[in-house]
RNA sequence: UGGGCCGUCGCCAAGCGGUAAGGCACCGGGUUUUGAUCCCGGCAUUCGCAGGUUCGAAUCCUGCCGGCCCAGCCA
């Protein structure tokens, strides 16, 4: 699954298993688990979890179970449930057990009665608001519920009928009896279990009580007897409530809770509850617009798997808060792409060129190569005539110091053909160039024209030849580099995040693209091709990301 | 100033008492029919700050400073 050459990078999670291995617990096994909510699409965020928790049990030839936290039925749906699923297999990992929290529901019943029979647990009847209010703060302890000494026998009558379905919402709780002066909020009597009147997407309506993350992520690890419990910094707090209720209870073993930093990438968020608002507001096609941080997002956009995975491998497992810049991505992207994917030459925007000592009804089949390194890719036909259309930008009228493309008077290269020089621009009464007028040097095609050096070298396309196509250019969804912590996020979207070209053309290799196949399009990036619009007659190409532009670089500097 | 956690180059990140790896970014230079790729070189006398322990500290101790998380019947 993991195709990676080098030893796994050391982390801190990688040492503590290290030493757990050397001290021969856990009978020398690891087991991790994948423990998303089914309340929306998995997200680059997401990505790190995965690599890490299926990246930990190849390494150490573990196992890693995906378990849906379906717990809270008032947010979750079947729709994510395969959502998720697909979207981990497509990330290129696949699951030991496929598990599901609401598997447990009955033997998680049967726990809770046990707690209550020994006194840890308690059926509250306060209401949410008075429970928050006795909950204390940040520096006072709180209160104690005044049900907090019911009877084993009350609780146990109380509790049956709390799952028999004869309360209202809100009506009662069951709680853990911990310690309401805890300067440990969660150890203020958490509520392990609460009323709902949901249809839950796998249970149904079997059940109207559902029981908290607390108390049930902690004993479904040990049913599945994972070893180590990889989650994210905002449950440091947790952990004790998590060893709690394993101590408290008679469960098979006591996995180990590790905490590391979640995942953020400048420019976007990785946020679900945020992602689902642009979905909602429109701002966005859906969980799979190439714009979006979603793994949807990115395969549609067409950025390969294995490009993630090795992203998720070099940023590394902290516990420190980081924000990483969307470049280290884009670099694992071009890495990956670069030696596998095949050249092509596309105008984007189309600008004639008439070679004017080229014969009128000529026409030459190039032979070229697929790749500039490597032969094993093949080589193809491309067609030259004497009319091309080239890039528009690829021409100045009065160009600046160091650009080295077409101007009046100039000579540049067309790629694996031959050497023009621009004798004469043609323009409308707008005064916009339309057209350009050229002559060829017939002796600068090939190993042996190719002597007389030139400094610019650009692409083209024979217009007769040519296939029409639409080329989308993505950009960063967002213009500050935190949006995650704006408040107002719709404010900080990039006008000039999706650039729609519907005339652009395309050599007629192109045609033999399948869906979601990637190419270099020489000289501006990779391409994929779009699975959902793309028509036999009318290919439809997403940027994966743009190739390095030194140009650009210097452009922006003078 | 209740509790938990974090602070090593612009962004990540190794380092675990013996004298600052690596990646991204950036800046040079070479190769090149992609201003791409590739190659070569540069890039922290210093580890949030201040004291202390030690022959020796990013690593140990103390005290500050800065940042993040927690008061859902969310996960």
């Amino acid at each position: 699954m993991n195709n990676r050459t080098e030893e796994p990078p050391k982390n801190f999670i990688r040492q503590i298993i290290d030493q757990d291995l050397a001290d021969g617990k856990n009978d020398g096994k690891v087991l991790t688990r994948f423990p998303p909510e089914p309340n929306g699409y998995l997200h680059i965020g997401h990505a790190k979890s995965i690599c890490l928790n299926f990246g930990i049990a190849s390494d150490y030839q573990g196992l890693c179970n995906l378990r849906f936290d379906d717990t809270n039925p008032d947010k979750e749906s079947q729709e994510y449930i395969d959502a998720i699923q697909e979207d981990i297999r497509w990330l290129g990992f696949e699951w030991s057990k496929l598990c599901y929290a609401s598997d447990y529901f009955e033997q998680l019943y049967d726990y809770a009665v046990s707690l209550i029979e020994s006194g840890k647990a308690f059926v509250c009847s306060l209401d949410s608001e008075e429970i928050r209010r006795q909950r204390g703060t940040l520096t006072e302890p709180g209160v104690e519920s005044p049900y907090r000494n019911r009877t084993v026998e009350e609780n146990l009558d109380l509790f049956l009928r709390m799952r028999e379905g004869e309360f209202q919402e809100g009506e009662h709780v069951l709680r853990a009896k911990i310690d309401m002066a805890s300067a440990n909020i969660n150890m203020r009597d958490p509520v392990l279990y609460r009323i709902k009147h949901t249809v839950h997407p796998r249970t149904l309506n079997q059940w109207c009580i559902y029981p908290m993350y607390d108390y049930t992520h902690c004993i479904s690890d040990a049913w599945e007897a994972i070893t180590h419990s990889l989650c994210t910094l905002e449950f440091e707090d947790h952990r004790p409530l998590y060893d709690w209720v394993l101590d408290t209870l008679e469960t098979p073993c006591h996995p180990q809770q590790i905490e590391f930093a979640r995942l953020a990438l400048d420019y976007t968020i990785t946020s679900k509850r945020k992602l689902n608002s642009l979905v909602q507001d429109k701002h966005v096609s859906g969980w799979d617009d190439p714009r979006m941080p979603t793994l949807s997002g990115m395969r549609r956009r067409g950025i390969p798997p294995e490009a993630i995975q090795d992203f998720c491998e070099r940023i590394g497992i902290t516990k420190k808060d980081a924000l990483i810049e969307m470049s280290v991505l884009e670099n694992c992207i071009r890495e990956f792409l670069d030696s596998r994917t095949a050249r092509m030459m596309c105008v984007l925007k189309p600008l004639k060129v008439v070679i004017e000592n080229y014969p009128e009804d000529e026409e030459e089949m190039l032979d070229v190569a697929n790749h500039p390194k490597d032969p094993d890719m093949g080589r193809r036909s491309v067609p030259f005539s004497r009319t091309l259309y080239i890039e528009r930008d690829d021409f100045m009228e009065d160009p600046p110091g160091k650009f080295f493309r077409l101007a009046p008077g100039r000579e540049v290269r067309l790629r694996y053909a031959y050497n023009i020089t621009c004798t004469d621009v043609v323009k409308n009464e707008a005064g916009e160039v339309t057209e350009l007028r050229c002559r060829y040097d017939p002796e600068s095609q090939g190993a042996t024209g190719r002597k007389k050096k030139v400094k610019g070298v650009i692409h083209w396309v024979s217009t007769k030849h040519a296939v029409d196509a639409e080329v989308r250019l993505y950009d960063r969804l967002f213009n500050i580099p935190d949006p995650g912590s704006s408040p107002e996020l719709a404010a900080s979207l990039n006008p000039d995040s999706l650039k729609v070209l519907k005339d652009c053309k395309i050599e007629p290799a192109a045609q033999m693209l399948a869906l979601e196949d990637r190419v270099q399009f020489e000289r501006q990036g990779y391409f994929c091709l779009d699975r959902v619009h793309t028509r036999k007659e009318y290919p439809v190409f997403n940027r994966i990301v743009t190739l390095r532009d030194s140009w650009q670089k210097l452009e922006r500097k003078v």
